[in-house]
DNA sequence: CTCTAAATTGACTGATTAGTCATTTATACT
DNA sequence: AGTATAAATGACTAATCAGTCAATTTAGAG
């Protein structure tokens, strides 16, 4: 009986990862959401306890996900350097294998369904990219502002070239990937 | 009389601009608009024909007025860094100037409620923008996509910037600004 | 002041929505 | 097999929505 309900809770997740993206919060009923799951309506509702409740979940889920993709195999790098190009190949392999999650959560994250406590409880999952970026960062001038600013660039770039991969022919991939590190690699470095 | 036209037209579209990029646009209602603008509902819809009708004459008036404010003084600089040190400025200045509108073109400006139609007519002003880059790009080997590349790049690094500066004390303004410059354009050195 | 046409109004409507609930079905345990 | 409990259903409802329209106001021209 385990398996059913992990099923239809699923098929609903994905349904809904699948429309918010494509139609918005608002844009999605939860008539679409039930239907492209193959389920009935009223079986989101024992799921969930409201369409806000369902994206929170959702983006709980996305986050954690990409926070564990986005720390794998850190730790074997050596340098700054490799620790850098580790993470940002695992961001853009994690967003090219998961596009609807990737843009899902670029899309959702500063949006008003997702609640603070949401917010909080994900943040806490990034902290090993806060210090990673602080190591690499010698201005103590602005050191709090220029530690988020580069945290957001780094982060926005990886967004700039998953979206370009998935808008272009596949064989650029990897030059694509390495071009767009060394530009950022670049800007962090010396500062 | 006309006064009165450019009045509640004008006030319409303020309404929607601050409600759409609040509540996003299946969020807003047509009522909450009129509301906020300060009419009835019925005037909404004789100066625009539809909800869509009316986002994409927000998405237009303000993706012009960014290209007209990127664009200012350019041919003033004489060498290519101080070029996109003005643009840098620039794009900042207005969206610290124009806060919703300058997030309202970050949020929609992939949004299926804006038609191909308009997206095409906005992109021909930002044509001087992609001839920029292209000055300062050398690599050949995936010219097209570096183009595209470090024109949203350079893009979504403001927007960074932007959000970071609305966030933080307005005495870090301007090191913000320089800061983050110094971080981009050592991104675009040398490649 | 009078006439005309555009501007403005807000009550109204048909359609749609989030969420409910009484009922049925599937499952697990003994 | 029998019983208890959770899962699943879909018709239903109260609320809300985008857009309409007949009536009213406003403004400019002669």
């Amino acid at each position: 009986m385990k398996k059913q309900v992990t099923d239809k809770k699923a098929a609903l997740l994905q349904a809904a990862l699948k429309l918010f993206t494509e139609r918005g919060f608002h844009g999605t009923t939860s008539a679409q959401i039930s239907k492209e799951a193959g389920v009935a309506t009223g079986t989101l509702y024992h799921y969930f306890s409201s369409k806000e409740d369902l994206i929170n979940e959702l983006y709980f889920n996305a986050k954690g996900k990409l926070s564990r993709s986005m720390g794998k195999d850190l730790h074997t790098q050596s340098t700054l350097h490799d620790k850098f190009k580790k993470l940002w190949c695992n961001i853009i392999e994690w967003g090219l294998d998961n596009p609807e999650e990737f843009l899902f959560v670029g899309q959702f994250s500063s949006s008003p369904y997702i609640t603070s406590y949401t917010q909080e409880v994900v943040m806490d999952e990034y902290l090993f990219y806060s210090d990673l970026v602080k190591e690499k960062i010698t201005n103590v001038d602005i050191m709090e502002h220029s530690v988020n600013m580069v945290k957001s660039m780094f982060y926005q770039s990886s967004r700039v070239v998953v979206n370009l991969i998935l808008n272009s022919e596949p064989q650029d991939r990897d030059k694509i990937i390495e071009y767009g590190f060394q530009v950022v690699w670049a800007g962090l470095d010396d500062l």
